[in-house]
RNA sequence: GCGCCCAUAGCUCAAUUGGAUAGAGCGUUUGACUACGAAUCAAAAGGUUAGAGGUUCAACUCCUCUUGGGCGCGCCA
């Protein structure tokens, strides 16, 4: 929080410079400098400032400067000129106390806003067909779609997961058939099965089933049978990912369901945009006018033969997000899915809202190795490896770990022998050894009489507890990093950094000794640790266990 | 052929969205446990950020081209 405060109080000030200086809405940013420099925060207003008004950095880094001292005297006690203009702020000691005690005071609300705005965001992943288990590329959205949206929650947020169920379709005629086939075969009757259907285990298992429930096969709906044990154990299995949705929203009931008027709302979202000129019939189809949106050309909404395609649900579906109330939609798809961008976005204004509405975040797909080897993906292949299967290798808290420590931009070349190797020695293990390591001294100080809850913070007067205390702070910083980019992935790289600075801090600061002031005030220290490192952790779906 | 994404240390990836000497983990080498957990710390080695131009006070970041990889281009889902 220290730095948006400053941020803040920064912009009043130099604002207000550079409009004397003839320059409105003067934009500039506050950063931490290099480790090299010695210096909390780092403002470039200067170098930019002097380009517009073409003067001397250094001359206008010195007014400012003057500005600062005088302004903020109760926040900063050194600025000064470096580089090619960088002012350089030194911020007082009992800001950071300040922002120590609030952390400890707010626990896990720290950093956290009760509400943001009236906007009301749907983040939508997963979505995969329920024509089979979850492999590891679901895996990766799931970890990047739950915990951008419990960062976005703890921002303020209002925010829904959902999950979109595919459950319409040939696929689905397909995995029907699938497990009868497969249901006959088991009954003992000699019939073959057809090379393209799904091969995997789990169509047997189903099949079992519905024979040891003595289900005759004139009385079985395979398709709904199937869907049903499948998405159990998709649920289950993301459940055992620690993601659980707010809503499962079935294609069937916009494809099949019908109103008072025997529409459905695919129908309905057809007929609308026919009536807005944003679609149209041509060689006995009915188009979608993308093209006119920034499509690269227009798209086939229903065939000829009368049947709609998936893009009409696709349509419905959006238009259904925004009756909800929502105002902000965020999608995950997998990047072999970028071709459906422009359409969706042209979709997005079609309805009548601005394309920030919609946000794409595509992930690069997970290429899987074993032994250096690639390994199977298809669903129909019959030798996918499953998510719950490096869930039950590497465990919850590394698996998501792993996925978050990307940016969901660059390909994951993801080796189960490499995770599985990991296992004893994975970055999420050195940062949850902060929490462990702290609460042993917890259990250790139990024991003493001496302790102050109302310690003087100003003895942490170490260069060791100052970097801490500023990396605690900086908490809030990565939360708005994240919102900003729109991905958590910034808080995996964050921890690992607040893990090693308490490392070195541990070794270097006993926090156990004969002093008793100073004892008190380094529990006090690592209490806020423990509550940073508990947030961040679950910020990402990672637990923080107090013994390992 | 067209479009989207990517290329950073031996490996897997970051880099505060244009800032100062490009950082972590793993791997390699060398040290540190008779006080709070050594799942740790200290130190070393490792880079022309794929290549070439350009914009800028400042480029891994933006623009152009080249090379190499992934993905997508259906009245499929």
């Amino acid at each position: 929080m220290i730095k948006q405060q400053l941020t803040e109080k920064l912009e009043e000030i130099i604002g207000k410079y550079a409009k004397e200086k003839g320059v409105e809405n003067f934009v500039f940013s506050v950063e931490e400098p290099p480790k090299n420099i010695d210096a909390d925060f780092a403002v470039n207003a200067a170098m930019l400032l002097a380009k517009k008004i073409k003067s001397n950095p250094r001359t206008a880094a010195a007014e400012i400067i003057d500005l600062i001292l005088k302004d903020l005297s109760a926040f900063v006690n050194k600025a000064e000129i470096a580089g090619a203009g960088f002012i350089n702020l030194h911020i007082k000691n009992e800001v950071l106390f300040e922002e120590l005690r609030k952390i400890i005071s707010e626990k896990d609300k720290y950093g956290a806003k009760e509400t943001n705005g009236k906007e009301k965001i749907m983040a939508e992943f997963v979505s995969a067909n329920p024509t089979g288990p979850l492999h590891i590329g679901h895996g990766r959205g799931a970890a990047i779609g739950d915990s951008l949206s419990r960062v976005l929650k703890h921002l303020g947020y209002d925010v829904s997961k959902e999950y979109y169920l595919n459950d319409v379709g040939n696929q689905m005629l397909v995995l029907a058939e699938s497990v009868k086939v497969r249901y006959l075969q088991l009954k003992g009757n000699e019939v073959p099965f057809p090379p393209d259907h799904y091969q995997g285990d789990y169509i047997k298992d189903i099949a079992k089933r519905l024979i040891s429930e003595g289900k005759s096969i004139e009385e079985t709906d395979f398709k709904k049978e199937a869907v049903k044990d499948i998405l159990a154990t998709i649920e289950s299995d993301l459940k055992d990912f620690a993601v659980e949705f707010d809503n499962w929203f079935s294609e069937g009931t916009i494809a099949f369901d019908k109103d008072s008027e025997g529409k459905t709302a695919v129908d309905r979202a057809c007929e609308y945009l026919l009536s807005k000129g944003d679609a149209y019939l041509k060689d006995g189809a009915l188009w979608l006018a993308s093209a006119k949106f920034g499509d690269d050309k227009d798209r086939v909404l229903k065939r000829s033969d009368g049947r709609y395609t998936y893009l009409a649900s696709d349509v419905a579906y959006h238009k259904n997000k925004f009756e909800r109330g929502f105002t902000k939609l965020v999608n995950l798809w997998g990047a072999d899915h970028h071709g459906y961008v422009a359409r969706i976005n042209a979709c997005v204004q079609m309805l009548g809202f601005p394309k920030e509405a919609l946000k794409i975040i595509l992930y690069q797909l997970v290429s899987l190795v074993r032994n250096g080897q690639p390994a199977a993906m298809s669903t129909r292949s019959g030798e996918f490896i499953t998510l719950k299967e490096v869930i039950d290798e590497v465990g919850k808290d590394a698996c998501r770990f792993f996925f978050l420590l990307r940016a969901p931009d660059s390909q994951l070349d993801f080796d189960l022998e490499l995770a599985k190797k990991q296992s004893s020695e994975n970055p999420v293990f050195y940062v949850q050894y902060v929490n462990a390591r702290c609460n042993s001294i917890f259990r250790e100080s139990k024991n003493r009489t001496d302790i102050n809850e109302n310690p003087d913070l100003s003895l942490l007067g170490t260069k060791e507890e100052r970097v801490l205390i500023k990396q605690l702070a900086a908490f809030c910083d990565t939360l708005a990093l994240c919102e900003k980019t729109m991905s958590p992935h910034h808080f995996t790289a964050y921890l690992i950094e607040l893990a090693d600075t308490y490392h070195k801090f541990y070794e270097k600061c006993r926090v156990l000794s004969d002093d008793s002031a100073l004892t008190s005030a380094r529990l006090k220290l690592i209490e806020a640790v423990c509550v940073i490192i508990k947030n961040g952790l679950g910020l990402l779906g990672v637990s923080a266990p107090e013994k390992m």
